[in-house]
DNA sequence: TCCCGAAGTTCGATTTAAATG
DNA sequence: GCATTTAAATCGAACTTCGGG
C-alpha cells in the first residue's frame, strides 16, 4: 500500500504537507499553487488513498451508522432499509447492518459490535417489536445519536419516526363507511403490540364520530407471535373462525396487509368474493399489496421516507456532537395516506 | 475512553503483558494463571474494550465485508440478506449494505468506499443486473474474495452462487405437463439479462423430451428494464396482448413471480379464473408467492441458502488469504424446488 | 508579521527484541 | 537456557509547534 509518506518522497515534500494540501485543511491557504498542484498529481499518479484505520484512530470518527433491524423478513423492513440507504449515501456515511432476528441475546452482542466499531449514530428499525424486550436502557447507554422506526417513544435521549396509527385507522374505517359498508369486522393486531392499540382507537374515534357501531361479536385478536409473518396465517384463522359464526359483514379490516391477505384467503376458499361480497383493508401497503389480485386496499406508510427521515436525525445529531451543541431527541409522527385499490367497493 | 495502558497501570503490569492475555496469544503460555487473572478482572472491572480502529490499523483486518446489492426493492434481495447476515454472524463479521440502485457510478462510488474500508470481502448481489453493465473489471482489481449471486460466471477470480435456472425451468414446465397442459403460453425474460437464456433451454429441452409443441404465437418476450418491479407491468400486458390474440391457452409459463402475477391479473380481468380456467407459474418464490391468493406455484430460488454459501465462500477465502494459500474462484449452482400451490391445476 | 514547510507527537493496540532472575 | 516481563518500534494519518526567509 502506498502511504502518506510515499507521496511525500516522490513530490519532494513533507507528509505534513501533503496532509495539508489532500485534506484542503486550514492552513492549505498558505500552500502555493504550484506545491498543491505536484502533490495533488503525484497523489493520483501513486493512486494514494488514504488509511481510514489511522484516520479514523486520530480523528475518532468511522463515517459509519449502525441499523439494527428486529426481522429483516417483515416486508415493512426494505423500504426503509432503503430510504436510509440513501440518505446515508448522500452524507457519505455507511450502514453496518444487523439483523436482531427479534432475540434479545442478539441483540445485546450486535450492539457491542457496532459500538466497538464506533458507529457515529444508531438506528433501530423496531416495527414488529414487542413491549417486554426491553431494548431502550441498553440504548441509552450508548451516548451516540440513537432513533427508533416504528416504536412510539417519549424519551428524550432517543428519538423516534413513526407512522400516525391511529389517523391511518381512522382513514381507513372512513374509507370503508364512506362506501356504505355498515357491518365491518375487525382483526385487531396482537395486544402487546405497541401499534395495535393506536389503531384501534383510530377505528372507535371514527366510530364515535360517525355513530357506526361496533358489533364486538365482529372483532378478533391476532395472538402474539414474535414473527409478523404469521399474521397470515392468524388472520385466516380469525376470518375462518368469523365466517363459522354466520354473523353478516360487508367487510374486513385487517391489522396489516399480512392479515389482510390471510383473511382474503379465508374468505376466498369459503366462497366469498372480495371485493363483490365483501371488502377488505390492509394496512402498511408491503411490495406484496399492489401485486396481488384483487389488489389490495391499505392505508400506506411512507417507509421509505421513514427511513429517510430517521437517517436526517441521526446525521443531525452526530453534526450536533461535533459542534459540541445538545440536540434534544426529535419525534416525527408521519401521516399515512389510503391507497385504494381494488379490494374494496361499494357495499351492496 | 479506557485503554489498554490505564488497564497495565491499574493492574501494575505492562501494556504488552496485558495485550498478551486479553489476545490470548502464543505468548500467554508463559504467563502464570494469577497474572493472567489480575489481569481479566481489572479489565473487566474498568469494563475495558480495545479500540478496533487501533487494532485494525496493526493488523490490517476490519472484520468486515461489502455487501453490494444492485436493487434493493427487488424482492429476491430480503432473504439473500438473511442469509449473508446469518453466516456472517456466525464469523463475528459484519455486513455493509450499499444498494447500487442500478447506477453504474453509484457502483463505483460505493466500490471505492467500501475498498477504503478494507472490507475483507465483496458480496455482489446481481441477480437483476443487465451485461451491458460490466462490472466485473472493477470487481478483479479489488484483489479481495469475491462473490457474486445471482450470475453466472466461468471466472476464475470472482466466485458465483446461482440457482439452476435450466433445471428450474424444466422441473416448471413438467409440472405443467404433468398436469395434463399441452398448449401453454411463455412470458420470456428480457433478452439481456442473462437468467433469461438458460431458463428458455430448460423449457426447449423438456419440450422435446416429451415431443411438447411449442406455439411460437403463444410465446413473448418482456422488454428491457433496469427495474426488477417493472415486469409485473409488461407480464400484464403481454397477457394481456395474447388474450386478445384468441390463441387458445390453458397454462401460463412466467418468466419470474413478478410476471406472473402481472398475468394473473391481465387473465383475472378478462375473466379467466386461476387456476380453474388456466393455470399460472412463476419462479422465485418470492414472499407476495405464498401470501396472494390464489397463492402461486412456482420454482423456488434458495435464497437464503444462497446468501448463507455465498458468505460462506468468502469467509472460506479469507480464511486462505490470512494463511496465504491461493484459493480458487468457486462457482455452485444450487437446485431450485417446485412449490406447487394453488395457482396451478389439472387441465380441463 | 506573513508565508511556507518540516520535525515531532499523538491516537491505541500489537509485536519484536531483549532484559531480568 | 528457561520462565516471565517489558521497552521500544510499528501501523498511517493528522495536528501542534517551531524555524527560516
Amino acid at each position: 500500500m502506498v502511504t502518506i509518506r510515499d507521496v511525500a518522497k516522490q513530490s519532494g515534500f513533507s507528509s505534513t504537507t501533503v496532509s495539508i494540501v489532500l485534506n484542503n485543511a486550514p492552513l492549505a491557504r498558505y500552500i502555493p499553487a504550484v506545491t498543491k498542484k505536484r502533490i495533488e498529481s503525484t497523489a493520483k499518479r501513486l493512486s494514494y488513498r488514504p488509511n481510514l484505520f489511522a484516520r479514523s484512530l486520530r480523528s475518532r470518527r468511522s463515517h459509519t451508522v449502525g441499523v439494527m433491524v428486529f426481522d429483516m423478513t417483515d416486508p415493512f423492513c426494505t423500504p426503509v432499509l432503503r430510504g436510509i440507504e440513501n440518505s446515508l449515501y448522500q452524507a457519505s456515511f455507511l450502514p453496518i447492518l444487523t439483523d436482531v432476528h427479534n432475540e434479545r441475546s442478539r441483540f445485546e452482542r450486535y450492539l457491542e459490535m457496532l459500538l466497538d466499531r464506533r458507529v457515529e449514530a444508531l438506528i433501530v428499525v423496531a416495527n414488529w417489536l414487542f413491549v417486554n424486550i426491553d431494548v431502550l436502557g441498553d440504548l441509552e447507554k450508548s451516548k451516540i445519536p440513537t432513533v427508533m422506526i416504528g416504536r412510539e417513544l417519549k424519551n428524550n435521549s432517543i428519538s423516534s419516526v413513526i407512522v400516525d396509527n391511529e389517523l391511518g385507522a381512522y382513514l381507513g374505517v372512513e374509507h370503508l363507511y364512506s362506501l356504505g359498508h355498515r357491518k365491518i369486522a375487525f382483526l385487531r393486531g396482537p395486544k402487546t403490540l405497541t401499534d395495535s392499540a393506536p389503531r384501534w382507537k383510530g377505528i372507535r374515534s371514527f366510530a364515535k364520530s360517525q355513530g357506526l357501531e361496533i358489533d364486538a361479536r365482529l372483532v378478533a385478536d391476532l395472538p402474539e407471535s414474535r414473527d409478523p409473518n404469521s399474521s397470515f396465517e392468524s388472520g385466516y384463522k380469525l376470518t375462518e373462525e368469523m365466517l363459522r359464526t354466520r354473523r353478516p359483514f360487508t367487510a374486513l379490516m385487517a391489522f396489516d396487509d399480512m392479515t389482510a391477505f390471510g383473511a382474503m384467503r379465508a374468505l376466498t376458499m369459503a366462497g366469498r368474493r372480495v371485493p363483490e361480497q365483501c371488502s377488505v383493508l390492509g394496512f402498511d401497503d408491503i411490495a406484496a399489496s399492489s401485486l396481488c389480485t384483487p389488489a389490495l386496499t391499505t392505508v400506506r406508510q411512507p417507509m421509505e421516507d421513514m427511513g429517510a427521515m430517521a437517517a436526517g436525525i441521526v446525521l443531525a445529531g452526530i453534526n450536533a456532537m461535533r459542534e459540541k451543541r445538545r440536540q434534544p431527541a426529535t419525534h416525527r409522527r408521519l401521516a399515512p395516506q389510503l391507497a385504494a385499490r381494488d379490494s374494496t367497493r361499494e357495499a351492496s
